[in-house]
DNA sequence: TGTATTCACTTTGTATACAAAAAGAGAAGC
DNA sequence: GCTTCTCTTTTTGTATACAAAGTGAATACA
């Protein structure tokens, strides 16, 4: 048993830093070669990684990563801040007190990894941190919902944490610091500066994905190709 | 491919029926002779259900059908607002002159079943048509959380549709008269027309699985038994 | 009589072999 | 030279046999 969920994870994990990148095909022999597992168990794998919305799977053409295509994105940015903060309120309300142990494990784990300047290993903490979030919201329609959208956006936050700036160190550490407060108004149950600390957050966030999707245009020579 | 299918299918419409019960424990090997299909494809199967919410699996003990116990209700009056609104406002921005055909043959579906006093046909006729609702918004981070709620929806309503009193009648008929005018929203693409029906909908709806939960008391023969 | 332990049985999980469907290369026809 | 059809090859889908884990009943012991 242990070696399929060995699988899942390291497929999960390859998914989210982009190792395997949207739309690439998977192949199921090489595959079950790869973790030492029979293609049937494999095809179990692929089925639950499907569930979750990390792979899609087609009818007799096999298995390939979600694409992010310009409507995914959109689509994300149309909803990623309703559920975070619906998922953010219900956290603040029904959090256990081993959920907020495991919180603030993640926690420590992130500002870890903001050191060793690993962009997958931040991403991926920085994940499991949002994760844990989700769980607490103890909501099992919200949780699928959060899931998807928390795919997408590690894959996107990928590219900004991978050409980290100069600048851009400090926006992680605001980032971080929107994890402790959150930390923090999730202890006390307080829902509304839940709310308010997601949305700073959220902000933060999309203007980096921003910022990557619509750079600072280079060095403009058109006007000398119309002569 | 295509008995696979029917057998994903089948199962569905018996647990979205109560014909399965929440709770109810699913054997493999029953199943796939049931079916006429292998172990193999079978499981298959049952992971897929999983990963849409329909049956629930646990390690080295097979599946289960999701069950329905006093949190999932909370958190099911808690989400399903929010989420069928934001689902009808982007159904109304984004449905396809095909899916508002669809729509349209739903209800036709829908009011048809109204007339055979059917409760299962009329539960899975109105799960189809807010189904399609679903997929009009386009929004693969929504669509897993309204499938969710669907299913438990269906599951409740099935109890009224079951029960049906004579004054009840007039409440599916107004029922039925909200999904007119959510096709006329959607079609004139009105999106705050969209979310008021879905919220007088919800209302409805609401009140109807209220009263089965809570239905009138019995005679009150507590103060005999007091002396 | 109550409890614990062992053994048989049932059920789930995995591996391999086989069937079917899709993809691609090659040759024939226009 | 281009298209199209067919055959080969590769890949996905299914069935069956076997391994392992869990469950429950019966028996031995306190």
């Amino acid at each position: 048993m242990s070696k399929k969920d060995a699988c899942i994870a390291d497929l999960k994990t390859r998914v989210l830093t982009l190792a395997l990148a949207p739309g690439a095909m998977l192949d199921e022999v090489s595959l079950s070669a790869a973790y030492g597992l029979s293609r049937t168990p494999l095809r179990e794998v692929l089925q639950r990684l499907a569930g979750e919305g990390f792979i899609s799977l087609e009818a007799n053409k096999g298995a390939l990563v979600s694409a992010m295509d310009f409507s995914a994105m959109r689509q994300f940015f149309q909803t990623a801040p309703i559920v975070y903060c619906a998922i953010s309120r219900l956290a603040a309300e029904n959090a256990t007190m081993d959920q907020i142990t495991a919180l603030k494990a993640a926690q420590f784990d992130f500002t870890k990894s903001k050191g060793t300047q690993d962009a997958g290993a931040m991403a991926l903490a920085n994940h499991r941190f949002h994760e844990i979030i989700g769980t607490m919201s103890a909501n099992s329609y919200l949780i699928p919902a959060v899931g998807r959208l928390l795919i997408d956006h590690t894959r996107m936050s990928q590219r900004f944490y991978r050409g980290v700036a100069p600048q851009d160190s400090a926006r992680i550490d605001q980032s971080a610091h929107h994890h402790d407060l959150l930390i923090d108004a999730i202890s006390r149950r307080s829902a509304e500066e839940a709310v308010e600390i997601t949305l700073d957050h959220w902000a933060l966030s999309r203007e980096d994905i921003e910022r990557y999707v619509w750079p600072d245009p280079l060095p403009d020579d058109t006007a000398r190709q119309e002569t």
